[in-house]
DNA sequence: GTCTATAAGAAGATAGAC
DNA sequence: GTCTATCTTCTTATAGAC
């Protein structure tokens, strides 16, 4: 990796550990092995050094975007998949998601550091809503609306049937961030949360 | 209110949108109405002023927690006045504990500020996950346990049912913290949330 | 308890040699 | 592209008068 790059890459850890204003220039170039001034060569000053790291998200987005949403950013596809799916084969779905979301160590920094930024100003913010609520509903709503259309499971309300599905994970990710010694508490729960959905949402159920 | 006191709050208030290190003493003193020097005769430093909200929300507790648990900290008592509610009467609880959270202006401030220490220490993460997973868990948990008991909803897991509850309304309160103007929104999913969790956990329907 | 003046040091950024 | 030396500005904190 070259200089410019192992910049990002350092920097995002840092600012993903402490905050943007908690990290120096001078730490960024001591974790990248030359000295402050250096850095300015690569990026006009430490602000640079942050959009650039936004921005290398957006573009990784396109890649990164088919594993976030379980499978690939086909969900009519993934739904012919997921509707001959059992609960096994449901749960280790929902396994390699979370699995994603928490050991992607790329993915995992850039949340980390967008948690701690997303006051700062309104673009961050929805960043964050953009990349952690809506995108994660959309896909997962239109993944889960072709299992309630082909029948696999039921309900009324599509919507509130994805949010059941996604904040119990929402919720756990974000717990593992702050806490990962939690991690294996988390897998337990998830994988509850996973059969007892399953449960609630069977067609075989009366419908809600 | 007294300077002492004052200083605190216009400290949370910077702190929550700003996050501690991006906030200088110059300007709480300033929001306080005196110059930075002054502040010094009520804090020892900086570090101090942080510390004291800290401990300022932990003497608050004991007030705050009657409101968190959605009517009081007896949920025995609770789940006597829950168990009788119409759907109607469970939604405008829903709403009631939604609002505290939301718009009660100290809790909101503090919640923020937590959310962007978060990762600063280990203290404040364990602080975050105990105020705002662990402890609601476990009262809405108590309290939907009461209800599960005497009937009025069914369940062959709490903890989960429990998770189901509040997992979308800690997802629709950070949405909101970051984005206040989706908060009628956030009320709409919260009402559909309430509606469905209630249908799926009736226990008119078969066992889960 | 509040002020003005100021010390002490940290942090971002630049100049110019190599 | 990297370095050393240095500048400038910002930030915390203290001294001492009122």
């Amino acid at each position: 990796m070259d200089t410019k790059q192992r910049i990002l890459d350092e920097a995002l850890t840092l600012f993903s550990q402490k905050g943007y204003a908690n990290v120096y220039v001078n730490d960024i170039a001591e974790k990248v092995g030359i000295k402050a001034p250096s850095l300015y060569k690569h990026y006009k000053n430490k602000k640079a050094i942050f959009d650039a790291i936004i921005e290398e998200m957006n573009n990784r987005f396109a890649i990164q975007a088919k594993n976030l949403n379980i499978i690939g950013n086909d969900p009519a596809a993934d739904a012919r998949i997921y509707e001959s799916l059992s609960e096994e084969e449901m749960i280790k779905l929902g396994f390699d998601l979370f699995e994603y979301y928490i050991h992607d160590d790329y993915v995992k920094r850039f949340r980390k550091m967008l948690t701690i930024e997303q006051f700062h100003n309104k673009e961050l913010a929805d960043t964050y809503t953009k990349l952690y609520v809506d995108d994660p509903l959309l896909y997962q709503g239109l993944l889960l609306g072709q299992v309630v259309s082909s029948g696999g499971l039921s309900t009324e309300n599509v919507d509130i049937m994805t949010l059941h599905f996604f904040a119990p994970i929402y919720m756990l990710l974000t717990m593992c961030d702050r806490n990962p010694e939690r991690e294996p508490e988390a897998f337990k729960i998830l994988e509850s949360h996973i059969r007892q959905f399953n449960k609630l949402y069977s067609r075989k159920r009366k419908e809600v």
